[in-house]
RNA sequence: GCGGAAGUAGCUCAAUUGGUAGAGCUCUAGCCUUCCAAGCUAGAGGUUGCGGGUUCGAGACCCGUCUUCCGCUCCA
């Protein structure tokens, strides 16, 4: 592909949305901003998708299950999770530099300043006197004091502000104690915002107070709050591991680049519940295991690099990501997180019932350390479309647009055509679609030659057609045609059904993972 | 949120300094008959993203607004 990345994923866009897969949410009134709705095709290949990691999750491993937890969650379980306090990050921006700051970390670095100078006057004295108390200078030096007192009334003042709320003092105090951009050296601020990651809605009548609840940002929570309700009910034993697809919903500031990070989304997250001590081992076994699970969908090997991070979230002791080459370059498509029993604690403390589990090999109770996988299904679907997307010129100089999905995943696994409109050939084709129907989601299509359908089918990433001719009346034969090498083979109606198990099923990918 | 670019039919794009909104593809109905986007006939599809303004007249110029893409920023 000789575009631009830039034009090839305008390209990935607009082919999404001419051939149903993904729509911008609310179109007809202008759209709204980062949400979008998958069409009739994106739903399939989506819901594909999604099954494939299911079952490799649940199906595969006899000490997975799955739940489905709800949307909305006791508001309790955000402030033990850390959401409610770490993602109420004060913004502000400058207006000469266009650079964005957090309003307390302005501050705090202008505190730091304030305490680099009471150091050098310590410094500066401890060179001067032979006998030094320090306790004693910091208490009754006026240059000192005065520096302390300073810092004392900004900590004072910005504790306020924030607790209180009033984001017009934040923004005061940032004026009052004179700081700069550091990048364009004015004072020249916007006012400050508060920048919230959860939605919040209410619940029950409107004019209750206090009934917020929040979207949940994550769906993990679900699977720590009910870990041990599966634990008890399913009889897990440890190491064993809870699964979960859903929505989630984040107020992201920029949200953008079409997919793949949206306000809506949906994850596709497992939490695995280890014994202490065995995290480590646990934490490779998923990293591989995973990245495993990516490679079998043939997207292409140098496609995906492991990003291991050096800055770890509060909960987290390892942490690494899945990157996947995005059309505008390696992004993150799933994290695989060692949480430690961070979750579990924060939840036992917060609820005030005991998440612990008994060892019958140790004959006492811990609670577990998880290792999480979680993966963007939205941001999977964007890396499987865009690395499927291409452009082919023929002999003959004729282009075709071809969408390389992988079968098994394809929407349509089959378009079944009769090669002419009439001599008993139509009929044919659809009993053939009747008989298929119930295995695959398979396509009739009677209009135009026969190659402006194959062509069709491409465009939309449908691995075979089928077309009954003249021949087919007679011996009960058809040609399968293939979508990436466009060849034709005679093949039996009575081999139809196995041939198609063979190439798209979802267990012919299931194998390759065993 | 800031800066840059863009928005015309389902898609890709035209439309002279401001002067009747068009083409190709797609779609629908029919003809033709046929293994790789064939041909013919007829038809559908638009308040030029939206709202104001300037003008005799705006797709074009001005202001506002929405959306998208790129960069910055943020990202459990």
């Amino acid at each position: 592909m000789s575009l631009k990345p830039e034009d090839f994923f305008k390209n990935v866009i607009s082919h999404c949305k001419e051939y149903g897969y993904i729509f911008q949410s609310s179109e007809i009134y202008d759209g709204l901003s980062a949400v979008y709705d998958y069409g009739q095709n994106g739903v399939e290949l989506k819901k594909n998708i999604r099954d494939y990691w299911w079952k490799a999750m649940v199906q595969l491993h006899e000490n997975i299950v799955g739940i489905d937890a709800a949307i909305f969650m006791h508001p309790t379980t955000w402030k033990a999770s850390g959401h409610v306090d770490a993602f109420n990050d004060p913004l502000i921006d400058n207006k000469d530099s266009k650079k964005r700051y957090r309003a307390d970390v302005l501050i705090e670095e202008h505190v730091a300043k304030i305490e680099d100078k009471i150091n050098k006057e310590v410094e500066k004295a401890k060179k001067r006197f032979e006998s030094f108390d320090e306790a004693m200078f910091r208490s009754t030096n006026g240059r000192v004091v005065e520096y302390q007192t300073k810092i004392n009334d900004i900590n004072n003042r910005f504790k306020a502000a924030l607790n209180a709320g009033n984001l017009e003092e934040v923004k005061q105090l940032i004026i009052d104690c004179e700081i700069v951009c550091p990048i364009s050296g004015t004072r020249n601020w916007t006012d400050v915002r508060q920048f919230n990651l959860m939605f919040s809605t209410q619940v029950g009548s409107v004019s209750e107070d206090s009934n917020t609840i929040y979207l949940r940002p994550e769906t993990a929570q679900g699977i720590f709050v009910n870990y041990s309700n599966v634990q008890k009910t399913g009889r897990m034993k440890i190491p064993f591991g809870i699964a979960q697809t859903g929505k989630a919903f984040r107020n992201e500031i920029v949200a953008r680049q079409f997919i793949f990070r949206m306000r809506e989304f949906e994850q596709m997250e497992m939490q695995f519940f280890v014994k202490p001590g065995t995290e480590n081992e646990w934490y490779d076994y998923w990293k591989n295991n995973r990245l495993k699970w990516h490679l079998s969908l043939g997207l292409g090997d140098k496609n995906y690099r492991y990003h291991d991070h050096l800055k770890l979230a509060h909960y987290a002791k390892a942490a690494c990501d899945i990157e996947f080459q995005f059309p505008f370059g390696f992004k993150e498509l799933e994290g695989i997180h060692s949480r430690s029993d961070f979750d579990l604690m924060q939840h036992e403390q917060f609820s005030g019932k005991k998440l612990q589990y008994f060892d019958t090999d140790d004959n006492k109770s811990y609670v577990p350390y998880v290792v999480e996988t979680s993966v963007g299904l939205d941001r999977l679907f964007l890396s499987i479309i865009s690395s499927a997307l291409r452009e082919e010129t023929l002999e003959g100089g004729e282009t075709r647009t071809v969408l390389g999905l992988p079968p098994a995943l394809a929407p349509i696994k089959a378009g079944v055509f009769p090669l002419i409109k009439r001599d008993g050939l139509p009929e044919l084709a659809e009993k053939i679609v009747a008989d298929l129907k119930l295995d695959y989601l398979v396509i009739y299509d009677e209009k135009d030659a026969v190659g402006k359908r194959y062509r069709r089918q491409d465009a939309i990433g449908t691995p075979y057609c089928i077309t009954v001719d003249h021949q087919s009346l007679e011996d009960h034969t058809v040609t399968l045609r293939e979508r990436d090498s466009m060849q034709q083979v005679r093949v039996n109606l009575t081999d139809l059904n196995r041939i198609l198990d063979e190439k798209v099923s979802l267990k012919s990918l299931l194998r390759t993972l065993i």
